[in-house]
DNA sequence: CATGAATGAGGCTTCATTCAT
DNA sequence: AATGAATGAAGCCTCATTCAT
């Protein structure tokens, strides 16, 4: 994944991963079938771990409000903390060509988070609440983008701040 | 271009290239230096028409609020006009291994725009222009990055009312 | 090798040697970083070769006359041996342009013999030891340049003979 | 030529040679039929030259000392006049793949050669003159090697000296 | 479970040569 | 007489993948 994530899918080849994992190639055959397969199982650990996250946000007894401070918080910390991994993640979205067989997954999940967001808003009496959530979503993944190539040059936290306060004025 | 933004870089093979642009590869090497000179001029075609686009807009003599509303209009236009060509120019800023010698100026340009789009939400009289000016970056940039990947399946004209409703709501 | 001095280092491909030794090209890469490196690897073990016997013979506790005697059979002997290889390695030194990081190592090794092929000459009395040495030297470069171009029609029997009485007229 | 043997045959391109020239690749082919034909009219221009000034020579009524002495003195100055030039007829000698069906013409050209000289070395009242023909154009071709590849650090003066002295003791 | 030697398809690039103008 | 756009074969090299051990 950091290989992936630092010089490309392509860029990186698997004689390189076995070294930098101290194993022999032969034994990476064993694991995973073929490169696009390694690939395929990274992007599974990553939505499986973005997927449980918000399941948990989401089963709390916390309200539409605090739902969905936590929810950016928690994408503005996942970002954070490890950075080039959602750099690979997002870099592939447009390397359609390393994807093959793994779109549809990502795109039905990719609207299930926007009804659940959707949801949220309408609770937070929002007057259209899908254009909303497909405006919040605008926001963050924009952001993200900036801060993922410009990283330390990027007021991540400030920008944070500046989120909240626009979609949650009535906080504090 | 149309390759490029369909494949990846890296999919994309000269003799692909040669094939579908109807010339023989050693052609193709009459007119560019190597198939990264060739992704340069395509990108500086790009970033030029996208230079002269904004230059056009800020030496108007409209005020402020127009002029940040011509250029979510132009912005949302020529997205959805040249769409292969976008998704390429966004894919690029992923594959840092295909532009090596290119980042420096791509980066200078992207700061030059903050600073002139923080320049029209001043004269607005924003509190904070500068971060409403990454602000209003990262809403746009998002939208692109959801309606690249959705394509026809995006709301993309109500998203652009829905943005100049809240960055210009006095409008109307 | 053989290829290399039959057909000259840019008339042998990669893929002819490959062919030649049975190997695939990928393989042949497993071993050697280019071509050039192949090629340079060839002429270290043919200099290695070289110094080796001209060491045991400057470190045998024969006199001067001896000595030269022995460097001339020596060196006569080598050639007739390995001709293919000495073709190459002469060859090598006219195409300069395959030999770019290798120059100044040869260079030095051949001031190096020039010295110590003066030094026999100084202890067998000659007036311009070093004249001689450079002299001694051609003779027996311009003698293999004409046995590589003609082979078996070149005289090199009697030349080898001819040589030993011009330079250690005294012998029997 | 000056191409040719600065950067070797193969790695000099047709390209390069109408570039310097000043003309055009399509005029260069008005001229000669292909890469290999201009290298065949360069060297036969450089065997005629040779030939007509050993006929000169030869036809002069020097007697056999003074004609040997001429000769000397004549392959020196040829050679440090035209370094270039005779560094790409020798190393030519040595890429046998770029001079099919030139070969015979100049494998014939030596042996005249040598028969001329053995002439010379009979009229001197050489005991072998045969052999002391071989051996002088040793001398001679050992000296050119070696001047083209040292080139100013060479000694090439001196050696001059020293083989006149060596050939032609006598004389002064 | 583990290795790495071996393969071969395919990628980028060069360049001698042709030909319409 | 002169140009240079155009071609396509061939060259060097990389790399995902296999397999005997």
């Amino acid at each position: 994944m950091e290989l992936f994530a630092r010089n490309g899918y392509h860029s990186t080849s698997i004689s390189q991963i076995a070294k930098e994992a101290g194993v022999s190639k032969g034994l990476l055959y064993n694991y995973f079938d073929s490169k696009e397969a390694l690939l395929h199982d990274i992007i599974m650990e990553a939505v499986e771990m973005a997927n449980e996250v918000m399941g948990n946000i989401l089963s709390s007894d916390a309200d539409a409000a605090e739902q969905l401070r936590m929810m950016t918080e928690v994408t503005f910390g996942i970002i954070q903390k490890d950075l080039h991994y959602w750099k690979l993640m997002t870099s592939l979205a447009f390397q359609t060509d390393a994807l093959t067989g793994l779109m549809p997954e990502l795109r039905k999940m990719q609207e299930e988070t926007i009804m659940v967001i959707a949801g949220i808003f309408r609770r937070l009496g929002a007057g259209e609440p899908e254009k909303e959530a497909f405006y919040y979503g605008a926001v963050l993944d924009g952001i993200m983008l900036h801060y993922m190539q410009m990283e330390e040059a990027y007021p991540i936290e400030e920008m944070k701040a500046f989120v909240i306060k626009r979609f949650l004025p009535e906080e504090q």
